[in-house]
DNA sequence: GCAAAAGTGTTTGGATTACACCCATGC
DNA sequence: GCATGGGTGTAATCCAAACACTTTTGC
């Protein structure tokens, strides 16, 4: 009946949210790592996070540290899994939950702010060793973005405004780790509501792709009329 | 850079784990609830749940905590998403992660323990107010495992050990909400690898079905192999 | 025999796969 | 013209839905 320890004592934790940024880029799929100008791990690259205010809901608290470390505003947070392993922070304990987004990179302007020293997008697959347990919490949050991908049309997050059909289907590639076949990736990604802009790609050499952008209206209206889920 | 708090304000915080428990009876997903013998929130129905200790990695303090409550043993326990608004509870800043297991409620014992006054199996669907914030907890949670029940062959945690296929066809059509055609179903799980039993039911006044059970060692190697995905 | 549920087979249409082919552009 | 990728069509196959039918038990 009795707690082992004094009640208040368990008033002494501190939580922290983990903001995993995700892009694509160079037919890549990258992610967005700071570079530590505090202990502990100075000097170390991390994802960017950071503690919670007392008064703040964790929505809230992950578009803030978001914008306080990178400048970065305005983007979709989902929450990923949560980490809490006793000794992950050395300060003491601290439980934190990875928030992840789904961005531009060309059309994010990131940069080093607060204890910040630096930014960097990293190729997913070439990060290495990171400072606290972010490593573990990249892993992790890359499987919840591949599930995403899978079930909702979130790859329009990472695309350019206009596209080709190919850099879709090279993004699926990349994302799956598999080739596909490109008359039936087409076949299925029909029924997506997408507009065909009047617009074709330039600076190729050799046969200009039609361009493309999602029609987020549209899929609204149909998602809410339940005459279509996304699934690819 | 500098926080608008001192630095140890931050530690101040408290982190709690809701094992949010499913079972299967009488063709209806039930909840695990406990009524609570303490303030705040006494005598009102809740998620089982509780303050994770200094020293306690969050999977160890999850079971922990449901066998301290209702002495429950040795099930599977899946993270589910994390809560954290300020005001969630009334004693300080308590942020809290659900965990949630599949369990068959005729094998297993539930008994209230420590501050649990009393256990109780609630329809899932039944369930109205709940302590703390705990009724939202419950609601995303019931999501996950229905996403569960889709893509992972948590069903034969729920059915009892031995079932037919009947049972196994209306826990779906519970958890989707849909009926389901009897030969198409059949159809759809021949894949599972599952014991066809040379038992029957009993005491039914009609024919007897014949009764099934999971042949988890078979699935393990068909995914070892890479040879199966569960799909329902 | 009848009620009630167990259990199976057949047809159909739509989706998925594999693969072949034509098209437009730069050089 | 030819290399390069863009873009489409077709046939074979698999899968899911709809539905009808047979079987086995208790009473």
């Amino acid at each position: 009946m009795a707690y082992k320890i004094e009640f208040g004592k368990f008033f002494s934790y501190s939580f922290s949210l983990d903001c995993v940024i995700f892009g694509y880029e160079e037919g890549q799929i990258k992610v967005l790592l700071i570079k530590r100008a505090i202990e502990p791990y100075l000097g170390k690259w991390a994802i960017i996070g950071d503690l919670v205010y007392p008064d703040e809901d964790l929505p809230n608290a992950a578009s803030r540290i978001l914008a306080d470390l990178t400048t970065i505003d305005n983007v979709i947070l989902h929450q990923g899994s949560t980490f809490g392993k006793p000794d992950r922070h050395p300060q003491g304990r601290v439980i934190t939950t990875a928030y992840f987004a789904l961005v531009r990179i060309d059309e994010i302007n990131a940069q080093a702010e607060s204890w910040a020293e630096e930014v960097c997008w990293m190729p997913v697959n070439k990060v290495k060793d990171l400072a606290f347990d972010h490593k573990d919490i990249l892993d992790s949050t890359y499987e919840d973005l591949k599930r995403k991908l899978r079930y909702e049309p979130v790859c329009f997050d990472l695309l350019p405004e206009k596209f080709t059909l190919n850099e879709m289907q090279q993004l699926y590639e990349y994302a799956y780790n598999a080739e596909l076949d490109k008359a039936n990736f087409r076949k299925k990604i029909r029924p997506i509501p997408m507009i065909h802009l009047k617009e074709k790609q330039t600076n190729v050499k050799h046969r200009p792709a039609n361009l493309y952008s999602f029609d987020s209206e549209r899929y609204e209206n149909l998602v809410e009329e339940d005459s279509y889920t996304f699934k690819m």
